[in-house]
DNA sequence: GAAAATTTTTCACTGAGTGAAAAGGTAGTT
DNA sequence: AACTACCTTTTCACTCAGTGAAAAATTTTC
């Protein structure tokens, strides 16, 4: 145990963690690059990077096309099944949610909690153009969400406390932004049994999304994403609070009996 | 240059392959794995297991639960979303999925060529079991499943030639096993615009599937599982076609104006 | 409560990884 | 065809990051 923390300015980089910074430079805005964008994002030198990527080219976590750029590989994405958020959740909650889908004929999509934020898991859509801010693997805000006040409301009270502590930013108009009103939102939503959530992260899109219980704790969220407005939207309620009733039940089966499949 | 190579026996590994094997230790068999696991699947020291694994949870690249056992980590999902196949294919053909499971209500499946195999990308199902066999991301042979032979079909000759001159493996009684019934079977794969299979990979099980064209070349299959056999088998085909070929139109239009998203 | 597993920490040694620089490619422009 | 600009690949002497056996700490098992 030294006196000092070592960080020595910026190269504080293990050959691991640099080569995870190669990876890490590929993202949803750019996922595909040539070698020295690759560097430069990375902020590692040419050569380095040179030898790196061809490391991970060998090993199938990035793969370069017919021009040479650089993406991330099919292994990446085989690995990324193996991840328990898919693997079990996700496989799980398939055919709750294409019921669920099938029933209402609108974007229904599935969400976890990770860290501050919400994860979009999963989400079945019709629309052919889909917003960069409900793609699978999005982050999305806890407090200005249907699926994030969903999970939040059910949460520990601590990690509300938590959340509500932090700087709420504000998205729009009726963006919900200081503790108060947030725990009074989240008292309605734990009453009516689901959150209901009005163009407050994105103008025009309305939301409703109701938590899944795992022997009485939020895993996850079920939500309906309804930008048309419609007003049959409380229709969508029993179908979708019973999707996630089913899931949690299944969820807990499948706890109890590990992996009957 | 020297003169000889370098492969001291076994520890012929850089820094990164070691971690690379350490990630790879994980698998759809074992996706949780103790310290000492790891090291041993892995082939390493523990202590050089330690260091590594360590740096990879702080790159969420894995994750340890609060026993303490190592699984993959959430980045390793989200970034295995950025894989061209999940980012451009998946996001695309989800539409054209879920119209096409609303139409028939049997299990739908994207697969696409990977090497020599066919790749399970997205299923979309009704079933609560999910046999092993069909899992996303799972394997399959292209001789012996409806997708892979609507894609094989389809394919350039060459590419044909070199899996009809591989080992054909048998799986059940109607496995095509020759490269004379293979490239026969192909014909009329061709002829008729689809696939149709009939328990040759698992018995019970049929299948047809349409290969998803684009500008030309077979990017993809859409194929339909139907399990119980019914005859109105028939009736889906038509469906199963305009799925593929609006994949196909939607997929060249992306590729025209990159990104219209 | 002793024995048999684990996981974590330590530390002296050394070869694997480094990255500046040069060479080799590929376009695009005048 | 020569010039410019940017990209990829190779080389090589230096040295510091990574190594792993072994000891210490911790948890599990009988």
């Amino acid at each position: 145990m030294s006196a000092a923390q070592e960080f020595p300015k910026s190269t504080a980089k293990s050959v691991t963690a640099r080569a995870l910074a190669v990876l890490g430079a590929l993202s949803a805005q750019e996922p595909s690059m040539t070698l020295s964008q690759l560097a430069r994002v990375a902020g590692l030198p040419i050569a380095t990077v040179y030898r790196l990527a061809g490391e991970l080219e060998e090993g199938r976590f990035l793969q370069r096309d017919a021009a040479g750029r650089y993406s991330l590989g099919v292994r990446m994405w085989e690995m990324g099944l193996l991840t328990p958020v898919h693997g079990h959740l996700r496989e799980a909650a398939m055919p709750f949610l294409l019921n669920l889908q099938y029933e209402c004929r609108e974007t229904v999509q599935l969400a976890v909690c990770d860290g501050v934020d919400a994860v979009y898991i999963e989400k079945l859509t019709l629309d052919t153009k889909t917003p960069v801010q409900s793609r699978i693997g999005a982050r999305i805000p806890l407090h200005a969400t249907a699926v994030g006040q969903a999970i939040l409301a059910f949460s520990e009270q601590s990690f509300i406390d938590v959340i509500s502590g932090m700087p709420l930013p504000r998205f729009t108009e009726t963006t919900v932004t200081t503790p108060r009103a947030l725990n009074k939102m989240l008292d309605q939503v734990r009453e009516q049994g689901f959150a209901h959530s009005t163009q407050e992260y994105v103008l025009g899109s309305t939301a409703i999304a109701a938590p899944v219980m795992v022997n009485g704790k939020v895993e996850a969220a079920i939500g309906i994403v309804n930008y048309e407005l419609r007003e049959d939207l409380e229709v969508f309620v029993p179908a979708m609070r019973e999707a996630a009733d089913g899931l949690g039940r299944r969820l807990e089966e499948l706890q109890a009996n590990p992996e009957v499949r």
